[in-house]
DNA sequence: TTGAAAGCGTTACCAC
DNA sequence: GTGGTAACGCTTTCAA
């Protein structure tokens, strides 16, 4: 591999030229000299070496990118768009799976910061495990992809970035779907497992259902799932809390389930167990994964605008590697409603 | 962030004798002196520079993973093993999508050379593009996932490392066990792409179809899937070919789908149409992906050993990291049946 | 407009 | 057993 000495000696320039015009110093150039310095690149074929740019200054060109589990869809599809826009930066990802262990977390913020690493985006994960704000003393820049958090510092400001579906929203909206389309006996069906995320669906669920007078028919049940993350235990908590629905009475008729793994399974349940989706009862989800429109009947769910969140958890990352002293902001995004099959239409029996 | 020389500092000796801990050679070193030491870099909170250590030694620590998207369930599997294996030796994960897309594959060889990853796992794409050979030969270790190629060298040699499932195997176990299972009039699901993966597989299906005297009932019926990866699109071909099976006289009675992606829309497909699974008609997979055991009914279906795949591609890359001149090879892994309900009872109607 | 040289944090060779 | 020091490839300040 040729190095910046090479391409000076083979220009006839030295080496400050050459480096001057990889990072863009060229205003102050003859052009003669710079063109010769662009050939010489290309006829040796010349690389900058990342890792001695970094070790000059600092910058990794890279983002780490921290997730409970790769294989859960949700995780899956936001890993390709951080991969998307971290590409179009320049930057390259560095991935590492937690299933949600402390010391899987830990021991990535470490290697972040051996490898040079200066931002992380961390993925709903309780962000107030200590080594998080070790990490952040320690000038790691962190965004927070979907755990709001509810405790502030003292001066009101939160402790970290962070960027969030608006689930408040995200609960009314699904809830409104439903009631718009005819159903009155309301169930919201979740994991027990109280995060931030969670409560405020319930939250934008009940929102809806008081706004129609309906708080007397509606309620939420929940399920303890097991340790494993994957989708697999979310969908098969699914499937068993559907025997809880259908012990209700009256039977409810429209059903919101806190993400579209948890309403995949249920969905199976129910039909197991003879219910006619959505003849006999409506469903949806949130999160809008692939799977969502595969199954049968396609899950109607709301879902989030993963593009801007993405693009905005990037810059804010990359601009706060800059200028480190911004103080951290939470940022909302508005979720959209997609409607499939799951969910009766208006005036359907 | 301390440094090597603040340790130096701290414990009152010299730089080499710290380095000399970090890299284990401690042998001829007075156990005061190394606990010292120790204790300097415990006080100070010391993490080595890997980027410095990387400019010195010109190994990175760090093997990129080139994968065609990180939507498709195998891959995102695939990915979790790797960041398994790879953790276990130290290691840690640089991550591309590619869309199966030329540019993106060189873009992403052109900076792990320039990240100085000496080591990248290539995921199921076509080999014989010129980039790779071109990044062999600037020194880049690659091992193949799942695309044997057929053209060898001229002395016998593959030209990259390989790990596969053996497809011929997992093709014939399908059929073998729709066969065992009695049913007579077989055919076989796939992408009409040609990829090396794909044509064993069918090899390997037409292997059991013939030893059973089954040639004149049994075909192959293939559709084309659109541009896009992901396995949105392979499960849409799956359920638009449904159609095309129905259509064959006699009705077939036994499918093997060429993934399990396919396997699902394929399922999805022929319940619209009316027919039961497996009662009508059995139905399996190759792959066993997460979902595959979601769907309704369970689907059957073919499992590579993918643990002891990515430990071997992982041990094979950092061997050959040490040792370019190794010569490639070609490592076949044999599948497993895993029988769900998608596949009729031996008996049954 | 271009060049020389110090320094980023580490390794490893060679002295002592 | 331990220490001094050049070198890895680059950036950046300062001088010319």
């Amino acid at each position: 591999m040729a190095n910046i000495r090479d391409v000076a000696n083979h220009a006839g320039v030295s080496v400050s030229s050459v480096s001057n015009v990889l990072n863009g110093r060229t205003n102050q150039m003859r052009p003669e000299t710079l063109a010769r310095i662009r050939q010489s690149m290309r006829d040796l074929n010349y690389l900058p070496n990342r890792v001695a740019q970094q070790l000059k200054t600092g910058q990794a060109r890279m983002i780490g990118l921290l997730v409970p589990s790769i294989v859960n869809p949700s995780f899956a599809m936001l890993t390709r768009e951080v991969d998307r826009v971290a590409k179009a930066n320049q930057y390259r990802v560095l991935l590492g799976n937690t299933y949600r262990q402390e010391d899987e977390e830990k021991a990535f913020l470490e290697d972040m910061f051996a490898h040079g690493v200066k931002g992380v985006i961390v993925v709903a994960t309780a962000m107030d495990r200590p080594h998080f704000a070790n990490a952040a003393r320690h000038g790691m820049v962190m965004v927070n992809y979907d755990s709001l958090m509810s405790v502030h510092a003292p001066d009101g400001n939160p402790p970290f970035d962070s960027v969030s579906m608006d689930n408040v929203e995200a609960g009314r909206l699904a809830a409104e779907h439903l009631i718009e389309r005819g159903c009155r006996q309301l169930v919201f069906v979740t994991e027990a497992t109280q995060l931030p995320s969670r409560l405020h669906k319930i939250e934008g669920f009940y929102s809806a259902v008081n706004r129609h007078g309906l708080q007397e028919s509606a309620q939420v049940i929940e399920g303890k799932a097991g340790e494993a993350y994957g989708d697999a235990e979310m969908t098969e908590l699914g499937r068993s809390l559907a025997a809880k629905v259908l012990e209700q009475s009256p039977r409810p008729d429209g059903i919101v389930a806190i993400n579209d793994a948890m309403g995949i399974g249920l969905m199976a349940g129910l039909r197991s167990a003879g219910i006619r989706i959505p003849q006999d009862m409506s469903v949806i989800g949130i999160d809008n994964i692939p799977l969502a429109d595969l199954v049968q009947p396609p899950m109607s769910s709301v879902m989030p605008p993963l593009a801007d969140m993405v693009t905005m958890m990037v810059d804010r990352l990359l601009t706060r590697i800059e200028n480190p002293d911004l103080t951290p902001e939470e940022f909302l995004f508005v979720p959209k409603l997609i409607s499939r099959q799951s969910v009766i239409e208006k005036g359907e029996p």
